[in-house]
DNA sequence: AATTTGACTATTG
DNA sequence: ACAATAGCCAAAT
């Protein structure tokens, strides 16, 4: 099975630890994509039921959660994120603290 | 095979 | 600080 390059980033993605975020830019640099960032977004939404990527650790390189605030995915994602003990604020975490690598 | 599409990012005004 | 623009490139259609 040849593995696709979605697959590589939800590899990535699962490597994030608890407590931590990185940028969409970061997952595909570091999944070998380059300058993917906007593949990496769609890798997520197509992924498989019964999936357990953290998805929500994945974020805008501003810090900004990549949904408008208010709607569901977006409080889904603000959830699960200060659950683990990352602050967010008006729609932003701290990126200076909580990005997986500085 | 060609075109469209994006959960993005860096740059510019 | 904020809005518009351009660049990016694998996958889906």
């Amino acid at each position: 099975m040849e593995p696709t390059r979605e697959q590589k980033i939800w590899q990535v993605v699962l490597a994030i630890p608890p407590g931590r975020v990185a940028s969409y830019g970061q997952v595909a640099d570091m999944a070998g994509l380059g300058r993917q960032a906007r593949f990496v977004g769609k890798a997520l939404g197509k992924l498989p039921t019964g999936h357990s990527v953290p998805w929500f650790r994945v974020i805008r390189t501003t810090g900004q959660i990549a949904f408008p605030e208010g709607s569901e995915t977006f409080e889904r994602q603000k959830s699960l994120l200060e659950d683990e003990g990352v602050e967010v604020v008006n729609g932003r975490v701290d990126i200076g603290r909580f990005r997986w690598c500085p």
